[in-house]
DNA sequence: ATGAAAGCGCTAACAA
DNA sequence: TTGTTAGCGCTTTCAT
């Protein structure tokens, strides 16, 4: 004894399965006791509608995609809480959190499901391919797939790239979403510059294949020739964007130059680095934002948890995710018109390690 | 030209469509050469295997899912940081976070992904039916939706009721996973009592329909009895479960009271009402731990964030999601083993609100 | 190792 | 309003 199907249902009830599947999509086409007769068969039977077979006829799902890596990173191995120590941020968010909350609310909204799948490190070619082939649309963050296979998949169905490059030019016609990295780091930067008066400030970057992080570098300069001040040509270390990297960086930082040339502040390109920098410096005795001024990017909430609370940048990835569902849905309602590329904008949040005063509510700035 | 199909890629490489079909389900099973030429056929097609044809033809989708109420409380309504002032949890994670990242690393290490919907208010009937239709099995946060409903879709695939009655006889086939509810409580007040000295304690509950807010109260009573203490029928007072009621019971529970019947001690029901407590007992200038000690129960992020440090217990949201994988995966293999009932522990998270130091780190308990 | 053919459970014209 | 009838694109015996 399967499953029930309509077949079932549509006998029990006396009807065809026609009028089965009319109670199940449209019971207003079906009178009223035919429906009864109908939901009581599907109800006694235990019939619940095949989403597969749905889908096979109707060539529509409903459901909408996230794709994203697999940031099984290792800042953020803590289960469950087994120790509750320092603020490790394994109970905060994630940047795919933020993105799935926002997506799954805005698709809900409009009648979607979501279904998500980061890659694992094997077999990523599947990954997409098997969310591709059960969604209407679906969202990738962008180096989470090979290019070419989104390509070949974009071809089918609408791909919104999320934080993704404009600049892989094979890529062009897809609808793509990004966060105001260089108008937000140019904010930031200006800040330090204009408001603090500092002078002597050091980019931590990421590797130059990261578009954020050129995005953000950019920022950096501009504000520097926007003040008149020698402008840099490259970040002066590059990283991982991690915790541990950004410990590092502060020794090459400090190491290298004589005291009169100490920077009097990092800019880092993410909130991992800048959190790491604070431990480091906390180790040499360096005070930020005293001797020093510290300030990251993203807007991760263990920005906020750590000592001085770190002044930073914040993307809407909530947003992020609301738009991306947004554009899938204009995209599926009419798959020719124009590649759509939205810059989300950014706020800049002061906080006590530029140096700003630490109220009881952080002061924000727009760009 | 709609997309490409096994037709299509089997036309175009000069094989029939077992063989396309073989190639992206068993590899192994075709020669090297033929291969080659499907996948050649398949990249310059754009094919992408179809979802709903192969779970239609397959009876297997290798998706699961998870179905949660619509959290969209009134608490955290800050979509993107707009304002970034006192930590009012929006940016923090809700459960459902928690419990869809436990979800979705358990379900992809498995090789299955992860479908989400919550329900909306209106409609509920349907989420359910059409998440249940597209997975091979999946998880419901109790009272999500109507038992009847989870009744009948249960007669037909693995559900797991997540953190549900195990009181609901009509649901006892189920499995089901729940949290230490009386235990941790028990531990959480034997605490208050015998290392705080406390005496005279309030316990604000929830509404009487809740298993959690009543088994937690049992865990109240039980270390009441424990330490030769008078044991409370029933919880001071019922509340909602939202800050602005834990606001409210303070108010309450102060004002009935003569100053001598003051309790000494607060325990509620969960997190979010003894954060509200917090601010009310701020207003009225009580202080926290020292006039009065105040517990919660969740272990919520925001506990850590507001001044005093909310002591309380901590439900392993992650690893529910975890286990809940892993039950849906054992019934999938075998559909007709007894019912699993698993009860996931809990531990104590000491802070500075109920009287304890609140070193760099949490002391922690377990129960 | 490959092919032929019969469904899988539903939707969507088209009839009635 | 309801029924008939083709598919939808794939998996899966069973042959070859």
């Amino acid at each position: 004894m399967s499953a029930p199907t309509v077949y079932d249902v549509a006998e029990q009830a006396g009807v065809s399965i026609a009028t089965v599947s009319r109670v199940y999509r449209n019971p207003e086409s079906v009178r009223a006791g035919t429906r009864a007769k109908v939901m009581a068969a599907a109800r006694t039977l235990g019939y619940v509608p095949s989403g597969s077979a749905r889908g096979l006829a109707s060539r529509t799902t409903r459901v909408l995609g996230l794709c994203f890596p697999d940031y099984a990173d290792p800042d953020a191995e803590d289960p469950d809480g087994e120790s509750d120590g320092a603020p490790d941020g394994s109970e905060l968010m994630l940047y795919s959190d933020e993105i799935i909350r926002g997506m799954e609310r805005a698709a809900r909204r409009r009648g979607y499901a979501l279904l998500i799948a980061a890659s694992l490190a094997e077999g990523p070619e599947n990954l997409v391919a098997e969310v591709a082939g059960r969604v209407d649309g679906f969202a990738v963050l962008s180096q989470t797939v090979p290019v070419e296979e989104l390509e070949v998949i974009a071809r089918r169905l609408p791909v919104v790239m999320l934080a993704g490059p404009r600049e892989d030019a094979s890529l062009d016609h897809l609808d793509h979403i990004e966060v105001a990295n260089r108008d937000g780091e140019l904010a930031l930067t200006r800040h330090l510059i204009a408001d603090h008066g500092l002078r002597r400030l050091a980019f931590v970057g990421s590797t130059p294949d990261s578009p954020d992080g050129e995005a953000r570098f950019r920022g950096f300069q501009a504000a520097h020739r926007e003040a008149g001040l020698p402008v840099p040509e490259r970040p002066n270390v590059r990283a991982e964007l991690t915790q541990a990297e950004g410990h590092r960086a502060v020794g090459e930082l400090l190491a290298v130059g004589s005291a009169g040339e100490r920077p009097e502040g990092i800019v880092f390109a993410n909130d991992q680095m800048a959190v790491g920098a604070l431990t480091a410096l906390r180790r040499r005795g360096v005070r930020v934002p005293e001797d020093l001024a510290v300030v990251g990017f993203d807007g991760i909430p263990l920005g906020r948890l750590v000592t001085p609370a770190l002044t930073t940048v914040r993307q809407p990835m909530r947003r992020l995710g609301e738009k991306a569902v947004e554009l899938l849905v204009a995209r599926l309602e009419d798959r020719k018109a124009e590649p759509v590329s939205v810059v989300l904008p950014v706020s800049v949040i002061r906080r006590r390690s530029c140096g700003c005063d630490d109220g009881s509510s952080d002061s924000v700035t727009y760009s």
